[in-house]
DNA sequence: TCAGTTTGTCAACACATGTTCACTATTGGT
DNA sequence: ACCAATAGTGAACATGTGTTGACAAACTGA
């Protein structure tokens, strides 16, 4: 509890001039993210492996993360951390109207494909993580179709559905898309054609959705 | 490549008179199961651990399977197996018309509860698992959706949609389906209040997929 | 510059892992 | 009831694991 060092308070973000412990933090994260790289799945991995790839001996390890599990939560942050920043610009950017759907799975999965190694390792743990890893990703997934649904809910074909069914078609969405998510990640990143029957699938799946939604009388 | 023992050839199930051989089989691929309740995933399981909770010693384990990987597909085998036949009774059975996806939901859960550690397997290492026993699921659940894409196209109001389109459907409800199935292994069983809410929205969301599909009429 | 704190290293521990080998026990067809 | 083939055992191996404590190096604010 002892405090007599003054505090680094205020320097949340501390991206320039890194300062040690924020680069080897992030060298550890980014270790695990890289062995999460095709085969290994975060719960196989050890604190030893994550450690030696991040340049750093395992005693270290413990100056950064109490541990590995605390590493995972740390990664979750970051992962949906970027993907609000999208849902963000998303929100800010103009709107096409008629090719809407087209365009908003092109950027999301273009996004996915930059960011692949974070969104591999939401997929993989979202199911078989420690129960903390799982139920902080599911936390942020509900967290997402919340936002999502109010993102939907001024939309003319959709002013009609009460805040439940929105929210329902916001979780078909949102499950949409990780499946596609899902194929993308698995899917050879240099095969343009896969890619783009990808991505029209995903879309035809999306507006399906919301020509229903636009159906939807029935109150629950 | 010899075969100076008689070939045990044509006793495919085996089921009563167990014999040994199967029994351990069993107890290692039940062991296997056991382990995965809850936190463990199939990939941080050892062999000692499997070789354990079955009752035997880890060297007999290489009796049985020639590694965890094997064992891993003979479970994906097991799991899919049942599936199947619970389609195949769904077919069978009659059909209420009125709540057909109602009904159809409530008896899903209902086999997925009563077989609730197979799910967790193939929920959990769909994405996590190692490249064979993922890819195994894959092609299992594609096989899934191409099996529900044919007992749709008969459907009323499914009729004038062709191959592609149909194949998306039942993608769709499939992934429905299955993130149902996550909630509700995550779910305490006991529960009666939240199970009733789990399902009634998944079958909110299927009637809400059907009414696309029978809006829908544009061609890709 | 210079102390005090923080970050990282080294060595050691007690234990778990996959795999092997020679061995015994059990099984089941004749 | 026999006896070869099969299923299970026990011990050993090299290696990898999480965690610890005492120590050296690097940074930081005065």
């Amino acid at each position: 509890m002892k405090r007599l060092r003054k505090k680094p308070v205020e320097d949340a973000d501390a991206s320039p001039r890194d300062g040690r412990k924020q680069r080897t933090r992030r060298a550890l994260m980014d270790a695990a993210l890289t062995l999460l790289e095709g085969e290994r799945s975060f719960s196989s991995l050890s604190l030893r492996e994550v450690a030696k790839v991040g340049g750093v001996v395992p005693a270290a390890f413990y100056r950064h993360f109490g541990s590995m599990e605390d590493l995972g939560l740390a990664l979750i942050d970051d992962a949906f951390a970027a993907l609000h920043a999208l849902m963000r610009e998303a929100r800010a950017g103009p709107q096409p109207g008629e090719h809407q759907i087209a365009s908003s799975v092109r950027t999301f999965l273009q996004y996915v494909d930059t960011h692949r190694l974070q969104f591999q390792f939401i997929a993989k743990e979202r199911m078989s993580g420690s129960t903390a890893v799982r139920l902080g990703i599911r936390k942020e997934i509900r967290l997402w179709v919340s936002e999502l649904a109010a993102d939907l809910a001024p939309l003319p074909p959709l002013r009609a559905l009460n805040g439940d069914t929105l929210r329902l078609v916001a979780g078909l969405v949102v499950q949409t898309m990780m499946g596609a998510t899902e194929l993308l990640l698995d899917a050879d990143p240099q095969d343009r054609n896969e890619r783009a029957r990808l991505e029209s699938g995903a879309a035809k799946q999306l507006t399906l959705i919301f020509l229903g939604a636009a159906q939807w009388t029935a109150d629950p």
